[in-house]
DNA sequence: AGAGTGATTAAACAAACGTTTAGTTAATTA
DNA sequence: TAATTAACTAAACGTTTGTTTAATCACTCT
């Protein structure tokens, strides 16, 4: 009958363990985030954090690998194979932005790690988001090589392309407050894209 | 003679605590840079940092405050008055790189405290990042106008070069890693600034 | 010379942190 | 059913944190 003080055995606290520091990584950063305060939202004890995880560090480790596979994998499955270079290129563009869309969590994490200059961000680094990088930088050097983009230094053309891509969930909450009303009411994913792609491949000269 | 311990009268403590609390900001972050790590940095006794701040998060306030200020008057006095809105362009653009390039630290700061969205975080983005925003919009706005640009959404092109920019100095470890040998000796003041003001003209098209 | 003032110090404070311990409960196996 | 294993808990550990206290030193002014 009741339940008392009964302790329930849960099956899946390592999944709720795991979503629960990454909303609170995200919204909090590393240092910031309690080891109580993530149990707390989990609903489970504190030791339980280290029964499945050997410290925070890897807790959080944990949760930027996942962070970085799914994104990888996002971009390799959403640019269309056989298409010339500039279609490729707007595939490249409509994934990043839905992706980090929905992902906001997750791109807030990468940053964050990027600043940070951590022992382990040299390997991250190196592992996926020079991968991200490699798989864009490819296909800008293609379309010069096909004719379909100008002569140009490829390595800082695929530099800006992310970067402009980036920035806009970088300082989102300063853009949200910026752009129109008309646009505020739409989704990001709808409008961005194209402007991005118009800026890249036609610049904004009269 | 021989000074032991003798208490030296320093004058200028104030700016050395703010000068090496911009450092270990800027290296580690706001959590993980600790007052007596500050006070040790700069020689002196951890309640001196007291005597002339009230808490770390003023000391800190303290730095951002400048910082931004700083990057603002750079912006300002750095685009010239009276030329046309390409040349203007060019300007702020070449003002955000030299800036950026020798105050990394402030860039890092800057940037750390727009992901934290602390408290104070609304008040400075309203009076330092809008600021510089408005200003590169406007001399944009003005290119549209005198035919200059072509038409289209200037809030999201503002954005998207000043994205350009920033994401070389968020990434710059990255960066560095993949450039070509021949450009790695150069300043990234050299080569950077006309590769940006010639994507956002022209872009990549062929 | 001595009172007054600002600069500086060592030492302590409570609170919070990541982590560990030792034990308890529920499920599984034999 | 008894023994074993996995999931879970409350309480404590030592350390570090931001901050304060009370006293000491060096200097200026009368």
């Amino acid at each position: 009958m009741a339940d008392k003080k009964s302790k329930k055995i849960k099956k899946n606290s390592k999944e709720i363990i795991l979503m629960s520091a990454k909303v609170l990584f995200a919204k909090q950063g590393f240092e910031l985030t309690t080891v109580r305060e993530i149990a707390g939202k989990a609903g489970i004890n504190v030791a339980m954090v280290y029964y499945y995880f050997n410290t925070k560090e890897e807790l959080h480790q944990n949760i930027i690998d996942d962070a970085f596979k799914s994104f990888f994998l996002s971009l390799k499955e959403g640019v269309g194979q056989g298409k010339g270079p500039k279609e490729k290129i707007y595939d490249v563009i409509k994934v990043y932005i839905t992706f980090l869309h929905h992902h906001k969590d997750l791109h807030r994490i990468i940053l964050r790690e990027t600043i940070s200059q951590s022992k382990h961000i040299d390997m991250i680094v190196k592992k996926y988001i020079s991968r991200n990088f490699d798989l864009v930088h490819s296909i800008i050097k293609e379309g010069v090589q096909k004719g379909a983009f100008r002569e140009h230094d490829t390595t800082l053309s695929t530099f800006s392309l992310i970067g402009m891509i980036l920035y806009y969930f970088t300082y989102e909450p300063i853009f949200t407050r910026l752009i129109s009303p008309e646009k505020r009411k739409k989704s990001i994913t709808e409008f961005l894209p194209d402007h991005i792609f118009n800026l890249f491949m036609e610049g904004v000269n009269g």
